[in-house]
Formats: structure tokens, sequence, C-alpha cells
DNA sequence: ATTCTAAATGCAAGTCACTTGCAATTATAT
DNA sequence: ATATAATTGCAAGTGACTTGCATTTAGAAT
């Protein structure tokens, strides 16, 4: 698995002050579990390691989760045929500030894939050639804004 | 919108005969709403649309849904941040047959784009290049097995 | 450091999209 | 025509959020 290089919390810190988000002991423990842990996060995985140490409720994690989401941290993304939505940190393609508005189109330069025997999800810091999403664009006669992609296999260690 | 060739009616019907699946006036009008209409269905769309003449129950709608979903004749996905289920009929790329067991992978050479203004959800027909999907499983190690690509964007008429 | 005010929290209750249990029916094979 | 495994209708249950509201608090302004 690739260990890429993220955010950093001050950048991260900066981003929810503009939004006018204010920084909790309890945000702070999310998003802690957000840079500790190269994977994607859900509610309820947050719920249950929060809510051992940290005790946090399930609907501030809920919010707080809502509030990264809207103030650009995070993206959110889903499996077929599962049931919870995924968290992850936004990883911008410089490494760490944000791309020029109206470039979201291609601003997130990596996708998940899930192992389908032993649920580890993995970051895939690739994506599709800009050359076929041209092809896309002038075959649906859509403006593409949003792409989302994510794989299912059997991972190195299944094998 | 692409208008592509779909799988005949009698080639679902001896594939549900094969999988055991039952045909009852419901599933059939369940099928119909695959055949006649281009687009995706959830479980709720069918059980408005079949709600009103057919009288179908939701829990029987669902039941046919799995029933034709392991059957091999639909598929599910969904866009992100939408709460909802979307199935559409396997559309393999010879046009009507099922391809050779072990091709699962490239099955499906379509996807889907759903415009952010007006919902319609329309289908592609194409696929992300063969060559690509090799890069990505030499540089994840996994054996990839599926793949789901959903677009967000602004159809030609919203433009 | 203190005050102020918009945000966040905890708790409980509500919503939505499925999902299941079970007794009564019914599509198919024989 | 009969047997029987599948399907149905109805009701109840589940999981994953999502919201309302009174209370508390982070962070800006003194």
């Amino acid at each position: 698995m690739k260990r890429a290089r993220g955010p950093s919390v001050e950048s991260l810190l900066v981003k929810l002050r503009q939004a006018g988000v204010k920084i909790t002991p309890n945000r702070r423990k999310v998003l802690d579990c957000f840079l500790s842990a190269e994977k994607p996060w859900t509610l309820s995985s947050l719920h249950v390691t929060l809510g051992k140490s940290g005790d946090s409720e399930l609907s501030s994690i809920y919010r707080a989760l809502e509030a990264f989401r809207q103030a650009g941290l995070l993206e959110e993304f889903r499996f077929p045929g599962d049931r919870q939505t995924y968290f992850s940190l936004i990883r911008h393609a410089d490494g760490g500030q944000p791309l020029a508005h109206g470039d979201s189109a291609h601003q997130h330069h990596h996708h998940h894939i899930v192992c389908q025997d032993c649920g580890t999800v993995s970051h895939l810091d690739m994506c599709v050639p800009a050359g076929w999403m041209g092809k896309v664009e002038r075959a649906s006669g859509f403006q593409i804004t949003e792409h989302h992609l994510e794989f299912k296999g059997i991972c190195g260690e299944c094998r």
C-alpha cells in the first residue's frame, strides 16, 4: 500500500477557521483520526473509535463530518452494495494547497480499492487519463463536474 | 442520449428460469419497466410506477430486484450523496449474450452520468481503457474484479 | 482576562430505505 | 391434476443517518 503525503494539520485548521467551523476537542479528535490513519472512515467507525477514549456523541461526529465536508476537507464515497458512507481527506494534486476554483472536476487524483476478501481499503494515487475524460464529455454531451471510481478486487495479501 | 440495444425479453426469461426464479405477473411488470425505459430504476421509483397500475407490494419488488440481480440480469450502483440504490439491466458487450465466465471484470462496458441540474441519468457506452486497468492492477497489487464509475455533470439540455 | 454571541453539544426522537418473518398463495415440474 | 418449492402481502424490524432543542462553549471583541 502506498503512503502518500496528505495535507498538513495547519492547512486544515486554517480552512476550518475560514469556513467558520469551530475546533472543539471532539472535532480535533475526529480530525486526528483522518490524519493518523491512511484509510476511509465511516460515521460508525469513528463513533466506535472515539466512543471509547473520547466518548463523542454520534450526532456530534455526524455534524463534524458534515462541517468538514462543506469546508472542503473531506470527500465522501460509497461502495456499491455497502450501506455506509465513507469519508477521507481530500488530498490535492499539489500535496496540500487547494487548487484554483473551477478545477474541481479533476481535483481528487485518487480513487479507492477494497479487497473483497479482507475488506482492506487502499488508496490509488492515479486517475483516469485526462484524454479519456474528454472523450467522455464529447460522447455524452455532458460537461463533467465530478466522477467517482471505486474498485473491488483481491489484494496482494489475500492472493 | 444514446439508445443502445439491450438484451431480449426471451434471453432474460431463460436466465431467470435457469436461476430457479419464477415469473409472476408482478415480476413480469418489473422486468417490463427495465425493458421499456432506458433509465436506472430504484425500489421506490418502481413502487410508485407499479403501485398505481399493478399495485405491487414494496417488499415483492424488493425481492424481485434481489432475485434478478442474483440471476445476473441487473447491476446496482449509487451516486455519492444519494441514499438510494439504482438498478439497471446489464447490457453485455456483445449486445445480448452473456460473456464467458471469468471475464466479469470487464463485463459491463458502460457507466452512468447524472445531470446535477435536472437529474436525468444517461448511459455511457464506453469504459476506461483496458491498458489503464492494467496499470491500476500493477500499481495497487490488487487483482481487480469490479469497478464502478459514476459521473456527475451538466447535460446538453441544461447547458 | 472578561464578555459576548454564534456554533457546537448531548440527548431524544424522527426519517428513510431497505430487510425480514411468516402464514397464505401460486408458478412450474411431474 | 398434483405436489412443492417459490413468491406474496402484511407487518414489524434494522441500520444509518438526520433533526430539534435546550444547554454549553470556542473564539472574537473588548
